[in-house]
DNA sequence: CGCCAGGTTAGAG
DNA sequence: CTCTAACATGGC
């Protein structure tokens, strides 16, 4: 083993590994016997390592080649991050033990944190093709856009894949992913987004540490990404617990189904009913998602 | 075949 | 701020 990462109590290794192996066309990472692998880029080197968990903590394995210190380093709070271990989510289970959407659930699927995307373009991006369509054909999507475009490292013969940079894509035009059945407003969403990037319009260090409120603003200047996209973003890429996907259909479904309604709830019924979670909206979205 | 899916936009009220 | 139509394509 090559670097440990320390566990809080409130975490769930098998939970983590299930979310990752949500869908067999996931291309970023594979999951394995309780083992995720994935490949990275640290500092243009290209980084493969895999996760296991031993007792309270994480340990990582660098398989081609030995990194730096600070290469190490640096993949480790990538994983920390990527699996929100510094969230300390007493404050949101004792919020949750006495309410009655989230009791039931939040003891079940215990330790069960929101598996984030560190790299705010992936998470974008990632959402725009999540919008309007069901989560496998957004996989299919994804798949299609990392295999041609992201960069791919082969080791024992089987591929790996970092996610598209917003320099390749940008030299796209909208058509070029019609193929690949993008529809038309979704492609110029991606390509707008990677001209934002690419262009240094916007990036995650440009909007880290803003309020919500100011974040999501800037987010959705950009023509494809509403209010849904937005939180989502802020909730997978920039931790904010309190982001709420407020028009998300898997989160109206599970509302649904939970307080037996005949239709889906309106807007402000869901406004209303996380108006007791404030400050945990995030965390109390993945549960609920967990409901569906 | 029909309904719906981890929505967004532009336009109107 | 809220409501609506148009967009577009696969999964089931």
């Amino acid at each position: 083993m090559d670097m440990k990462i320390r566990l809080p109590a409130e975490f769930s290794f098998d939970l983590t590994c299930e979310f990752l192996q949500r869908s067999p066309r996931e291309v970023l990472h594979r999951v394995g016997g309780k083992v995720i692998t994935k490949l990275l880029s640290v500092d243009g080197s290209l980084v493969l390592f895999s996760i296991t968990q031993r007792n309270n903590f994480l340990h990582i394995y660098f398989l081609n080649g030995k990194p730096s210190q600070q290469t190490q380093k640096a993949v480790a709070d990538y994983v920390s991050e990527w699996f929100d271990l510094a969230t300390d989510l007493k404050p949101f289970y004792a919020m949750a033990s006495k309410d009655p959407l989230l009791k039931t659930l939040t003891k079940k699927y215990f330790g069960y944190r929101i598996v984030g995307q560190p790299d705010l373009f992936e998470s974008l991006v990632w959402a725009v093709l999540g919008q309007q369509i069901n989560v496998q054909f957004a996989y299919t999507l994804k798949k299609r856009l990392v295999e041609n475009f992201g960069e791919r490292l082969v080791w024992q013969g089987v591929d790996y894949f970092l996610f598209p940079t917003p320099g390749r894509l940008c030299m796209l035009h909208d058509s070029d992913l019609l193929p690949f059945q993008f529809s038309r407003q979704k492609s110029r969403y991606v390509l707008t987004l990677a001209h934002a990037f690419a262009s240094g319009v916007l990036s995650k260090e440009k909007l880290i540490g803003l309020p919500l409120d100011e974040a999501r603003a800037q987010l959705m200047q950009l023509k494809g990404v509403g209010n849904w996209t937005a939180n989502y973003a802020l909730m997978k890429s920039f931790r904010y617990p309190q982001a709420l996907p407020l028009e998300d259909a898997a989160l109206h479904n599970a509302i649904k189904k939970l307080l037996a309604l005949r239709q889906k709830p309106t807007l402000p019924q869901i406004k209303k009913i996380f108006a007791r979670y404030r400050g945990w909206e995030a965390y109390a979205t993945l549960y609920l998602w967990k409901a569906s």
